[in-house]
DNA sequence: TCTTAATAATAGCAATACTATCATAGATAA
DNA sequence: TTATCTATGATAGTATTGCTATTATTAAGA
């Protein structure tokens, strides 16, 4: 893994690029524990000044307002999960080989090597699985889909459908089958660990074996092949 | 469909039963055409005190917080699908049948004919649409789970997941299967109309029959039997 | 050294999310 | 019938949220 990848999201998300200051990278950091601790609804960017040893002006001249700093959180996410598919991929011809690490990577991201210090990829990927979410069940979800505020989730969708067209070529969904791969992956360790009757795996600390195995179950069905 | 219906919903959901008053059925007809048209993040009690013509603190009466109605508003709706689920499949014997009637059911419940004058159904459909998943992804999840709040949702996926298990007793992910259902078939109308790249049907009006289609076509390729 | 840019410190304001009190109108019970 | 009880309305008040604006200070660059 390399040290100093830098995650290159939408400029329209920011207001000041936080990857580029100090104070920056500290936003990023702070919100990412402070969410995960208190949860969205309860977060305000003067909790995180004060968790910070900032000002809540300062935060803002970086992020509009939280659901943007979500929005960059999420995108954030999206990107370096699409940066390990290729990196864990390179070099793979079969694309059933692919497709398996691909789902490997979705439901054990947290696990890598962290690649940048101030961020806490094993707490984000939790902030993901209870609120990603929201960042587009909006109001204003066709404009910002306009700005291409949803770029990184989108493009990965698309990476993985050419995988699974290149598996199936004549497969009907492969976007939906690709996007349900996500939401499934982030959902059902939600599930296992706040509600477990609308579930069957389980998950114990950070082991998501189960759900890797269901997520290839339902996939490799579905394309009517076995895993190779 | 009978007409005067009571819905059986969860008594800790409400600190007045919504209901049985004149009041509480205006609150939850005017409530659900408010969050529909400003969404949820806007809508407030005030707002919709304002729109009713009553008082912030009338509502408070009835519903703890928004976060409060919005779960009885997602409970009334899947227990009322709960109910045309019920409905619809009476005498009908064969599982996998039973199955594809569910699916319709659940991609087009709103269109069935209003059982209760004061809850607008096709717009209610549209709110669990768009904000559903956000009544349990919130940080008090455990504990309102432990109060049985999220019993309706839970409840039918029990009931679906028995259908699944009678199509092939030895399906590995009844619940899972079953909950993702619900969740796809929100989802990809969401995205039909908002997201379009996340997805690969589309939806036109209220015709939503791609979608049921695309379920139809993932439920029972992972049942690995043919529609009857 | 001068200038600029970034941040801190502080204030302020409208809206939100409630809670409390009191008045009143309608239904119910004595 | 009167008394009372209940639901609602009317009003007020408080702490917090979601910002914006102003000024001071500090660090970096020219």
């Amino acid at each position: 893994m390399a040290i100093g990848i830098k995650i290159s999201l939408n400029e329209g998300l920011y207001q000041r690029d936080p990857q580029e200051t100090t104070l920056g990278q500290k936003i990023i950091k702070n919100s990412i524990l402070l969410i995960d601790e208190i949860g969205l609804e309860a977060f305000t960017f003067k909790k995180l000044a004060q968790k910070m040893g900032s000002t809540e002006a300062s935060v803002y001249r970086y992020f509009e307002n939280k659901h943007m700093l979500l929005l960059y959180l999420v995108s954030w996410y999206w990107e370096w999960v699409s940066y390990l598919i290729d990196f864990n991929t390179m070099n793979i011809e079969d694309p059933v080989r692919r497709l398996r690490i691909i789902i490997k990577t979705l439901v054990s991201a947290q696990k890598e090597n962290p690649a940048i210090d101030y961020v806490n990829e094993s707490v984000l990927h939790r902030i993901i699985i209870a609120e990603g979410s929201k960042a587009y069940h909006i109001k204003a979800v066709d404009e910002e889909n306009n700005k291409d505020f949803f770029f990184n989730y989108i493009q990965l969708t698309k990476k993985v459908a050419q995988v699974i067209l290149e598996i199936k070529s004549d497969f009907p969904y492969p976007r939906a089958l690709a996007s349900n791969l996500f939401e499934m992956a982030n959902n059902h360790i939600y599930f296992a660990e706040h509600l477990p009757r609308l579930t069957d795996v389980h998950v114990n600390d950070e082991d998501f074996s189960e759900v890797e195995q269901m997520l290839e179950f339902f996939a490799f069905s579905l394309l009517k092949c076995q895993k190779s």
